[in-house]
DNA sequence: TTAAGTTAAGTTTTT
DNA sequence: CTTAACTTAA
């Protein structure tokens, strides 16, 4: 028996509320697992609901981890068959059971992004599109959109009748989704929207999932898209007792696909739905959720509700601007080591947040510099390196011959001296001939075409084969064990003895740890199941929130989750808001996008936040100038401490030239005195016409003296102006940086 | 024909 | 600074 007092009359509502659709708006930090966890022992206990008729989906294998520890606390027996899983694994669960009325086999491979990629880039080749005019890229985002919108290439492929660009794009959809039929694999927009299907066409399927599913849930329900909004409407419909929660402040991923709508629209597809807003935070102190709200006020277009809390009013919120964004991961490092040293914190309390991965270098180094304990989520996932996705593909091979992607990854790894023209060679047979890769492999000796190259691919194929036997005898983990010896994987890389290789040793060590972790825990284990676990995992799932260690992350990452002491670094136009959703031809609508990333960043910190930001920071093997972020200047002065945006005397080089940057960022939503603040100070680069001064000039620099301008080179973001000094000889330097004036 | 070495180009956010 | 394409040597 769980006792409902300790919640909140709002909540109490989410809780009790069990019948029809339910929407329930939660603020940051309102406890929304608390709700969503008691509805369901109370739907269990109160209302005598089975658990098998029970389903709660999340967006991270995390979230949905954490979901089922408390309920399994407070349920107890029979909450294993309560369904809590993300929209892919429950996708992936139905399809597992019934994609060969799809025309699936049930043992369907799952292509990550890295594998669309590979698949998309062969498409190409065979359709010789001119990569280098038509991206990849591009089809495989034109692709996804489509999907998550689910609309099939045949359908693309009206819509696009008379657009040349569009034409070309549905060819290529329909030659994709052919080839990943053919490989019997779906990509992760296909779970989606294949299950949709599935539900849509199949009668008998749907009939029985919404018998099944009498009571749904969903949980961040803002990022949502089109597809998984049907998917839910889908199993939900009948019953209707569907109940949402989220936050259309904290809605982040328009970018793919998410369609915000969803939840702004909510009522208008369900007309009786009940509207519950859970304002009360019981995260934050007041100053964080002021500076909050002050930001996200700027969005219009919100559905209105103010986050309030009992907590007193805490720190103010630190704001430092530095000279470069060394100096910035300084100050980060060398505040965290104080704070610990002075007890205040742990390590495990704090979290540096930022817009972009490329960011988490300069912190890790300096962050290493002064031992400091960290974890970086995000970057390059486990599952993503090398030595694991090729051994990897190994066990897809064994699992799935069908997948002519796996099979080209590993057939010359190690190398066997089957190169690029055998493989060729056996593809385009194999495609002539309508089969896959490895049944052309397998009559090798039939292809006349590869002469000398059978004697290579012939000892492969065996491999293959003995794998198989091995995989069905002995199990998973000696299945990878015996790859690894067999293929002499590890044996190579020792032989190697460099750092690099030893960590790659380690990585296929912590496989071998997951296969065999998997094979004990799992109730019925399976290579397929392996594979589609691995497939599904994203980093933030391994992420311990509590352990000693600082965490680095995107704000994208850190959605859901929160510290004590968090720090928000790179606060500056054009990284965060980014300089891409400035310019964009939707500006506004990308900012307000941005601006709710921000709202989240803020609303991660329980007690402290600082935000800082650099003058001047290189990016991609270029320095960059920015300003203050315009997020900064919403957060009302007086909460803020630290260095106030003053302009001061050292800004004096930020305002050489800003009318480019000016006139590209409509700033209707920025309040006005901010905005003349901007147009004094809010440099970005150099332009052209702001040279004063042209070759043969007379100038004067602050340190040299005077001299003659021997040359102007146009160094894309700056301008390398040479000078011939009167008394210090010739210099090379940056416009931007020598400020020199004409005489 | 393969494999290693060199050069060039490209980087928002990700289940 | 990383990854992919190209070149050249074996």
């Amino acid at each position: 028996m769980n006792s409902y007092e300790t919640l909140n009359e709002q909540q109490k509502l989410g809780v009790f509320t069990t019948e029809g659709p339910v929407l329930i708006l939660a603020g940051a930090g309102s406890g929304k697992t608390r709700v969503l966890t008691h509805r369901v022992a109370y739907l269990i206990e109160e209302k005598g609901v089975a658990p098998y008729h029970i389903m709660a989906i999340t967006f991270t294998n995390k979230a949905a981890g954490e979901m089922r520890e408390r309920i399994n606390a407070m349920v107890g027996m029979g909450a294993e068959s309560i369904w809590v899983s993300t929209f892919h694994s429950s996708c992936v669960r139905m399809l597992r059971r019934f994609a060969d009325r799809l025309g699936y086999d049930t043992s369907f491979a799952i292509y990550d992004a890295d594998d669309s990629k590979t698949l998309m880039k062969d498409i190409c080749k065979r359709l010789e599109i001119d990569t280098k005019v038509y991206k990849e890229k591009s089809f495989l985002n034109a692709i996804s959109a489509a999907k998550n919108e689910l609309i099939s290439p045949e359908e693309f492929a009206l819509q696009a009748a008379g657009d040349f660009n569009k034409t070309r794009q549905a060819q290529v959809y329909r030659e994709y989704q052919a080839r990943l039929k053919a490989n019997n694999a779906m990509d992760f927009d296909d779970l989606i929207m294949k299950t949709v299907e599935l539900l849509k066409f199949d009668t008998e399927v749907r009939t029985f999932y919404q018998e099944k599913f009498q009571y749904i849930m969903v949980d961040e329900y803002q990022d949502t898209n089109t597809a998984q909004f049907e998917l839910v409407r889908l199993l939900a419909s009948g019953r209707e007792n569907l109940c949402v929660v989220g936050d259309d402040d904290q809605s982040i991923y328009k970018f793919r696909g998410a369609n915000i709508y969803n939840i702004l629209n909510f009522e208008k597809y369900f007309p009786n739905a009940t509207v519950i807003k859970l304002e009360q935070n019981y995260r934050s102190t007041e100053n964080i959720l002021n500076a909050a709200n002050g930001v996200i006020a700027n969005n219009t277009g919100r559905k209105e509700k103010r986050l309030w809390t009992e907590a007193p009013a805490g720190d103010k919120i630190f704001y430092q601007q530095f000279d470069s964004a060394y100096e910035e991961a300084d100050y980060i490092a060398r505040d965290i080591a104080a704070k610990v040293r002075r007890g205040e914190y742990t390590y495990g309390d704090c979290a540096i947040l930022y817009r972009t991965n490329g960011q988490s270098r300069l912190l890790e180094e300096k962050l290493i510099m002064s031992g400091i304990p960290y974890k970086i989520v995000g970057g390059v996932n486990f599952y993503a390196r090398r030595e694991v996705k090729d051994l990897l593909s190994y066990m897809k091979v064994v699992d799935n011959a069908q997948d002519d992607l796996a099979v080209q990854r590993i057939i010359n790894v190690p190398k066997r001296g089957i190169g690029a023209t055998s493989i060729g060679r056996a593809a385009d047979y194999a495609y002539a001939n309508g089969m896959n890769l490895f049944e052309a492999l397998e009559r090798a000796q039939e292809i006349p075409s590869l002469g000398r190259a059978v004697s290579k691919i012939t000892p492969f194929v065996d491999l293959i084969h003995h794998f198989r036997e091995v995989c069905a005898n002995r199990g998973l983990a000696c299945l990878l064990q015996e790859i690894i010896d067999a293929t002499g994987y590890v044996e190579e890389l020792k032989a190697e003895n460099t750092e690099e290789a030893r960590g790659r040793i380690d990585n296929i060590d912590e496989l071998l740890s997951k296969v065999v972790s998997y094979e004990q825990e799992a109730e019925e284990p399976t290579l397929s199941g392996f594979l589609e676990e691995v497939a599904l995992v994203a980093d933030i799932d391994s992420l311990d929130e509590d352990g000693s260690y600082v965490v680095l992350m995107t704000l994208h990452s850190a959605k859901g989750l929160e510290f004590a002491n968090v720090y928000l670094s790179g606060m500056e136009d054009g990284l965060f808001p980014s300089y891409m959703s400035i310019v964009s031809d939707h500006s506004d609508e990308e900012i307000e996008e941005e601006r709710r990333l921000c709202y989240v960043g803020i609303t991660r910190a329980r007690e402290h936040l600082a935000l800082t930001g650099a003058r001047m920071r290189m990016m991609r093997g270029e320095t960059q100038y920015h300003g203050i972020s315009r997020f900064v200047r919403e957060i009302p002065q007086e909460l803020i401490a630290g260095s106030t945006w003053e302009p001061k005397p050292k800004d004096s080089f930020a305002g050489a030239g800003s009318s480019g940057y000016q006139k590209m960022s409509s700033m209707k939503s920025t309040p006005l005195a901010a905005q003349t603040y901007q147009a004094k100070n809010f440099g970005t680069k150099i332009q052209k016409d702001t040279l004063v001064y042209g070759e043969g000039d007379r100038v004067r620099h602050v340190k040299f003296g005077e001299g003659t301008v021997v040359q102007i080179n146009d160094g894309g973001r700056d301008f390398e102006v040479t000078v011939e000094f009167d008394q210090a000889g010739r210099k090379k330097m940056f416009a931007s940086f020598a400020k020199l004036e004409k005489i």
